[in-house]
RNA sequence: GCCCACGUAGCUCAGUCGGUAGAGCACAUCCUUGGUAAGGAUGAGGUCACCGGUUCAAAUCCGGUCGUGGGCUCCA
């Protein structure tokens, strides 16, 4: 063994040879101080392995730092190491579940008789510094399950037991050791840690099932993150800080777009004013564009007889989402939770041919839909909300020409709206699913055609289509990079079927159609909510709710504002007037607050020249303009939906 | 729904050991007519979320209900 090589090839396409059991630590010595410095762990081939396990094996090599996924991973699940000894130090009768690495950062559940307050993360820190300031190695160790088994039986670590019971024969099972703190775990690991640093902060405990089961108790979850660099957690605490700046509900409430309220009921919006105003510039685009695309728009009740929710399935598959329904007159109601239904019978009411399809039919649909109160979130999540839902009925050739037509305006709209980043997501059939095979590869191969076709990249997420057929979610992501589910496209074949939907093709004969659900915004709410926190409130003067506000400097001026105001109401711009007896820059402070993109200040001078003096918000005075040539640009910038 | 925390004026928040409430902003009235992010004075505004309990006495302690927040599960 001593004596063997090994030949490892590096990512620049060097290749070296090593003896056989060389560390990755000492390795990367080799390499350069800066590299020794900065990796965290080593990647053999397909292997995560840590610095100090012995290499044995020919391949690829490459050093993990904190700006690989991977090797935040690594650092991140150490830190939920650091974090449990020191729990496990102040709160010896703690018993610990999982704690993995996530998006940025980490967590532990642990199950313990006292809860775990915001108050006690100092000490909990304090004691994870103390341990980062010893320096313990890691050390892994490989263990047969009796011993495993025994040694966390020892411990009252039941939850760890119960892990190990639940492997399958074969898994090796690991564990890692630091000072007097030994965790059931795979790895990999940093070497020691102080490798970890002193940069790490809890965020927030909160309740998570055991395993993730509701049927499970509940164990404590903390949260944490941890940065190689102080200026990388303060950057992270700053993305934190200014998420919650830009909250939809606060701003909703300062900007006096909409509230929630008590005695409305939860999950419910009432939309103000100026929300409104917003709201109605999305339809109006929204329902232009739907008829240049070959749409045609409906209406439908928000109540339906309940038969027609057992005809469509809703009250087997849904019903756990849905109102409970009302009984008038002997016959039972029910509030919609979809429009599918709706559009299916509009369909219906007349023998449809082939040279009628595709029919598309569209609406602001607005369903209601029972969700647990513990879910609901601001404009995300609510119980109340308008789907700007279509469904396209075609037939079996025209899917995938329909689907990427519906990407195209997809992504029109969301471009629009200043969203210009998606992931995008293919989910293909789960478990329970309705339908034939066939009817289910055919339409996951029309998805992914279209996909091709926009050459857009996706992921395939398996398993996690909707029962009826298989769809593509398109998730936009804002400025701060956070990433909302929005536009849909789900085809279905189970509708089609339950309501015996036919057209009679070029044959004469009776066909199904094929059915296509979509919406873009997927829900006016929840897409509104996205569009406050992407903005930060600061709508682009197509969607301000207010998009210029003229300021008079004193009463006598007020005339002339007034016919300025009234010019630009009667040019279809969104004007105000601030008439109230304050200081120009009181006023000016106000209009800023509210974020409107125009302010119009109006004196004497503006008054002599028949001119206006144009404020920006965010940009200050950008200079005195004749009233007509202000009109005109910002019709125009209106126009171009900036 | 579950775990934890929270609920005081329209908003943001003080309120110590249990002794029936306070600030700033907003609002109203008056003074001020001021040129690019807060002029001044005065005033009004509260069943301390709701229901019950303990107590001579509850915003404060206890229980329940409703709501909100952070999560879990689920989702547009």
């Amino acid at each position: 063994m001593e004596n063997k090589k090994i030949k490892l090839r590096f990512p620049d396409g060097q290749e070296k040879e090593y003896p056989a059991g060389i560390t990755g630590d000492e390795l990367v010595k080799e390499i350069g101080a800066r590299l020794a410095k900065e990796a965290i762990a080593v990647k053999i081939n397909d292997q995560i392995l840590e610095l100090n396990r012995p290499i044995t094996e020919d391949g690829d090599i490459r050093f993990l730092t904190f700006a690989d996924r991977e090797g935040r991973e690594v650092f991140w699940h150490s830190s939920a190491h650091l974090m449990a000894q020191a729990i496990k130090r102040i709160f010896p009768r703690a018993k610990l579940g999982i704690g993995p690495p996530i998006e940025d950062g980490f967590y532990y559940d642990i199950e313990l008789d006292r809860p775990i307050t915001p108050e006690d993360f100092h000490r909990i820190e304090a004691e994870m510094a103390r341990i980062v300031e010893a320096d313990y190695p890691i050390v892994r160790k490989e263990w047969p399950r009796e011993k495993a088994i025994e040694f966390f039986k020892n411990h009252h670590e039941d939850l760890k037991i119960e892990l190990i019971n639940d492997f399958p024969d074969e898994e090796v099972i690991s564990a890692y050791s630091q000072g007097e703190f030994t965790d059931l775990c795979r790895g990999p690991h940093v070497p020691s840690t102080g490798r970890l640093g002193k940069h790490f902060k809890l965020l927030s405990v909160a309740g998570a099932y055991w395993r993730g089961d509701e049927k499970n108790k509940m164990l404590q979850r903390i949260y944490g993150t941890n940065y190689p660099k102080k200026k990388m957690l303060e950057e992270h605490l700053h993305r934190i800080e200014e998420a919650k700046k830009r909250d939809h509900r606060k701003l909703g409430r300062r900007l006096d777009l909409f509230s929630i309220q008590e005695s409305i009921g939860n999950g419910l919006i009432l939309w103000h004013p100026k929300g409104a105003r917003i709201r109605r510039v999305m339809e109006q685009f929204w329902i232009e564009e739907h008829y240049q695309h070959g749409y045609e728009l409906v209406y439908t009740p928000h109540v339906a007889r309940l038969d027609l929710w057992e005809r469509s399935g809703h009250t087997g598959f849904y019903r756990e989402n849905m109102f409970p329904p009302m009984k008038m007159e002997e016959v039972e109601y029910q509030l919609k939770p979809m429009n599918c239904p709706f559009h299916i019978t509009i369909y219906k009411n007349q023998l449809r041919s082939y040279r009628d399809l595709p029919i598309r039919l569209a609406e602001f649909g607005t369903v209601y839909r029972y969700e647990r109160s513990g879910v609901l979130h601001g404009l995300m999540r609510v119980r109340g909300f308008t789907q700007d839902d279509a469904h396209i009925f075609c037939t079996p050739e025209q899917l995938t020409d329909e689907i990427v037509q519906v990407l195209d305006l997809v992504l029109y709209i969301l471009q629009t709206f200043g969203f210009h980043e998606y992931d995008i997501f293919l989910s293909t059939r789960p478990e329970k699913f309705v339908g034939s095979l066939e009817n289910w590869e055919a339409a996951t191969a029309a998805l992914e055609k279209a996909l091709e076709v926009k050459q857009l990249a996706y992921t395939v997420d398996p398993g996690e289509g909707v029962f009826y057929g298989p769809k593509i979610d398109i998730k936009i992501k804002d400025v701060l990079g956070r990433s909302w589910q929005c536009s849909t496209v789900q085809v279905d074949f189970n509708l089609p079927e339950r309501f015996d939907m036919e057209y009679i093709g070029a044959d004469g004969k009776r066909h199904r159609p094929i059915m296509v659900h979509r919406a873009l915004f997927g829900s006016l709410e929840r897409f509104l909510g996205v569009l406050i926190e992407h903005y930060a409130g600061a709508f682009p003067v197509w969607l301000a709710p207010v998009q210029v506000i003229v300021l008079p400097i004193t009463d006598r001026h007020h005339d002339y504002a007034q016919e300025i105001h009234n010019r630009l109401r009667g040019a279809g711009v969104r004007v105000e007037l601030d008439r109230r007896n304050e200081k120009v820059g009181f006023k000016i402070r106000e209009a800023e607050v509210q974020k409107i993109p125009y302010m119009l200040i109006v004196g004497d001078k503006e008054m002599d020249s028949q001119t206006v003096s144009v404020r920006h918000k965010g940009e200050g005075d950008v200079g005195r303009l004749k009233v007509e040539e202000f009109e005109a640009r910002i019709l125009h910038e209106i126009q171009l939906k900036k």
